[in-house]
DNA sequence: GTCTATATGACGATAGAC
DNA sequence: GTCTATCGTCATATAGAC
């Protein structure tokens, strides 16, 4: 029973790593193989190109939102108030490759806008399972608002500060939420 | 009093188009030229290097914002709905710059990103006014959703049948405000 | 498995003719 | 003002040693 390749996993997290913060021109092959730790041709025998890393960097998005989906379910809070609050940027793995890919579909990359809108949809499934069809819109939208947000902030200067400000928001948000649900 | 140049537009309209059907990455000074009709060399007369065309592009959001804010001011339905509204995909010169501009924040451009910033809080304002503080954060995220999910698509397939989906999202959005503004 | 070359091709920018 | 030609740099990817 082998375990999984660390090197590969190393190589991929800085892969996510330089996305966040420094964008997608500037996650090259050099640097994201300079960051894990590896030469060029060392990454390069993980994957044989760039466009495999970015195909394992979408089944770990797929494989992450899949278990956020079902927490989603059994939130005790209710479906729309864990939305909003996950959808606040915490750094947590899901976060991570979220906005990571993010970067990648901003540069038109087609097959990652695909899964985005897959991931969305069952979103929205869930969010109108409790509030109704029309209100979960609503939901989802604030929820796109607060993550677009954090994305467009990525690994820029002061990034804390304006965190903790929409961390603040948050609040108004639920308060929101509250209103929509009766 | 000599009239503003036909040519810098034309490859500035360009360069806008580039970014928002194909990405920053294959925005390229070769890309712009051949869609204005011009020569690189003849591009590079206008601009004497890619920076000086993001600034101008930088410029003309700005101006096109602050005319948006003014009528956002002045509208009958009320600031917020004005806001949802216009948050909509609508194919205006202001739509086209936002998208195109975000492109390239995407790709950890700072200046951008700050102009962003600048005319998002004169948004929150204006909110603020009419709906109060708490509440305007709810609108303005229902609105940076919507946004944000026309600029993912890009020039994406089947953009039509998507953007008619939104449009018809904006109903329930503009429910949930009337909800929120008592 | 991981490395050091190196080939190949873009991109941004300059020089100088017209 | 607009063009052609070209340079320097950097990115992806390949070949082959260890």
């Amino acid at each position: 029973m082998p375990r999984k390749p660390i090197a590969r996993d190393a190589v991929l997290d800085a892969f996510e790593a330089l996305l966040i913060e420094v964008g997608e021109r500037a996650a090259t092959l050099d640097a994201v193989a300079k960051r894990a730790g590896v030469s060029k041709g060392g990454l390069l025998y993980h994957f044989p190109n760039k466009e495999a890393m970015i195909s394992s960097l979408l089944e770990r998005m797929d494989g992450l939102a899949a278990l956020d989906i079902e927490a989603m379910k059994a939130a005790p809070e209710g479906a729309a108030a864990f939305f909003i609050k996950s959808s606040l940027w915490a750094d947590t793995p899901l976060d991570r490759v979220f906005v990571a890919a993010t970067r990648l579909a901003e540069v038109a990359h087609e097959e990652t806008r695909r899964r985005f809108a897959g991931i969305q949809q069952q979103w929205l499934d869930v969010l109108a399972e409790e509030v109704g069809p029309e209100m979960a819109k609503a939901v989802r939208y604030m929820g796109d608002g607060l993550y677009f947000n954090a994305m467009l902030e990525g690994g820029a200067g002061d990034t804390e500060v304006k965190a903790s400000a929409r961390s603040a928001d948050v609040g108004a948000l639920l308060a929101a939420v509250e209103r929509l649900r009766t």
